[in-house]
RNA sequence: GAUCCCGUAGCUCAGUUGGCAGAGCAUCUGACUUUUAAUCAGAGGGUCCCUGGUUCGAGCCCAGGCGGGAUCACCA
């Protein structure tokens, strides 16, 4: 079925036709690019280019580039608009004399429009009004835009045409990075997140590496996952939930570092907070524990920061957060004691819920007394922690891949790292007792059969690896896309995800897709 | 899933007690060789989300639906 086009689209695609029966090439194979915007910009030396009174210029500063179309002001016989490319936008100035017979008036003033590609070639000097720009020798289209851009307008804080709808932005992510720059920018700075946490552990010697996305059996998280199923051998498999299980089978297979960034598959609600796909980077590191693990994970997140603001600071609204070394330490029970006044150390699953109760909780004969806990520190505490914690020493329940406390019944060796409110990454002594890590498992597998959808399933193969020895070792969680949203003051995934998961789309623009076979 | 809010031109939004569908920007035509929200003169553009109801008359009131957002709950 043909869609019907808007005025606007008609008048482009009358443009096309136009252009070629004028013999223009609408989509060009390429443009060699010597500058961009930002360079010209930050290169022009008025002394030797020319300063807006400057009779002539000491040399000519050349350039080529190539952009988009983000404004256009036509004149009789000259005209401005304004170019965008990746680095941000220059102004470039057109004359008819200085074109190819005809391409001005034929061609610049009435088949070119805002949101076309074009590359221009020229030299850089300063307008009357002294702004630096490109006067053009040589103007080609390389790919007329076929739907006009909603291009923003801006005059002393009132701004015209800006899309605000947020489901436009995301659906159309191209069309918002092509209008707002800022977001450019947030997804250039979690490039930088991301390869600047690579670097910081590759100088530290650990190993990337790839693990399977399709697994058999899923585990190493409290998730639900997304099956799916594999026709050649007939069976289901799952999308990974974790990385964790196979990184530790590396561990015990003689590595002493490794981690992978990747992407996670959980089948659950969608928030500010949580995508169904999300990019986690796991380390493991033999021999360490999980009280070397916070100094690792301070120094990584002060490290990023700096590299991001030349700071080891992020604001978040009107707040600023300072990640400098050391962070604070703080074992669960005293993060409760110091917020709510309680103290729930020893405390019987009874016990503990009349507290919740107490508190305000509203507690259900399922919850365990680990739950419990996990719900009064969700609920009174969590929120409240903004500058940088980490928060120790977990009830076993909730842990089950992770080591029994040295010297704390009950507890194990995990900690949280907490900042504004929410948890930045999950991390703990790594549990290597064969014995009692099969023990914790059939506690999962008990949890599941009375309906905990989240409940891990029993890894024999694991185990298995486990049973030949794993070493000591310290492992460690980090949600990238909530480490990018701290530290680029996002507050919402979404704002970080270049692609976020929507509804599909009503059946208006898109045709329905053919199930796959 | 629950609650609240929203849906009018390409974009942002007005729209009075229910009485001819509006503005800015964008688009089109013409003028203009240093503009920058260019300017000046003119023009076109609407399934007011959908369906039904009330009414002489509905963008507005009512009911149902669809789409979206925000908050809450599970999870990182």
């Amino acid at each position: 079925m043909a869609r019907e086009f808007t005025e606007q689209e008609e008048v482009r695609r009358a443009a096309l036709d136009r252009l070629h029966e004028e013999g223009v090439r609408p989509y060009g194979y390429g443009w060699d690019v010597t500058h961009h915007a930002e360079e010209v910009l930050a290169s022009y030396d008025d002394a030797k280019h020319g300063a807006e009174d400057a009779a002539e210029p000491v040399e000519r500063f050349e350039v080529s580039l190539a952009g988009r179309i983000m404004s256009r002001r036509i004149m009789g016989k000259a005209s401005f608009l304004h170019l965008q490319d990746e680095s941000g936008q220059i102004q470039v100035y057109v004359r008819r004399d200085d074109l190819p017979e005809g391409f001005y008036n034929t061609v610049f003033k009435k088949l070119l429009d805002i949101g076309d590609i074009i590359g221009v070639t020229g030299f850089a000097f300063r307008t009357r009004m002294g702004e630096v720009s490109v006067h053009a020798e040589r103007v080609e289209l390389l790919a007329k835009a076929l739907r006009p851009l909603p291009v923003e307008k801006e005059t002393d804080g009132k701004v015209f045409n800006e899309i605000t709808d947020k489901e436009f932005r995301y659906r159309q992510r191209y069309v918002d990075l092509i209008v707002h720059p800022d977001v450019r920018s947030v997804f250039k700075q979690r490039a930088t997140i991301i390869s600047g946490m690579r670097r910081f552990l590759d100088e530290r010697g650990y190993i990337e590496v790839e693990t399977p996305v399709l697994q058999p059996v899923y585990g190493g998280a409290a998730a639900r996952p997304f099956k799916t199923h594999h026709n050649a051998l007939g069976m289901p498999l799952f999308l990974r939930i974790a990385d964790e299980l196979y990184l530790k089978r590396l561990i015990v297979g003689g590595f002493d570092g490794v981690y992978e960034i990747s992407k996670d598959f959980r089948n659950e609600g969608l928030s500010r907070y949580h995508n169904p796909e999300f990019t986690m980077m796991e380390l493991y590191v033999a021999y360490r524990d999980y009280g070397w693990m916070m100094s690792l994970v301070e120094e990584m997140v002060e490290t990023l920061a700096i590299a991001l603001h030349g700071k080891p600071e992020v604001t978040s609204g009107e707040r600023t957060i300072s990640l400098a070394r050391p962070w604070r330490r703080l074992p669960l029970f005293d993060a409760i004691a110091e917020k709510t006044g309680r103290d729930l150390r020893g405390l019987e699953r009874d016990a503990l819920a009349s507290v919740a109760t107490e508190l305000g909780l509203e507690v259900d004969g399922a919850m365990g007394s680990g739950k419990i806990i996990d719900e009064v520190f969700g609920e009174f505490v969590e929120p409240h922690l903004i500058d940088p914690v980490f928060i120790t020493d977990y009830p076993v329940e909730l842990s089950p891949l992770a080591k029994r406390h040295r010297t704390k019944e009950g507890l194990v060796e995990r900690f949280e790292a907490i900042v504004n409110g929410k948890e930045l990454c999950n991390a703990f002594s790594e549990l290597n007792d064969p014995i009692d890590q099969r023990s914790r498992f059939e506690d999962q597998v008990a949890l599941g059969r009375r309906g905990d959808s989240e409940a891990m399933q029993l890894d024999e193969d694991y185990l298995r690896a486990l049973e030949y020895g794993m070493p000591p070792a310290a492992g460690l969680g980090v949600g990238i896309d909530r480490l990018t949203m701290l530290l680029t003051g996002q507050d919402s995934i979404r704002d970080v995800i270049l692609f976020p998961l929507l509804k599909p789309e009503a059946a208006s623009e898109q045709e329905q897709a053919p199930d796959g076979p």
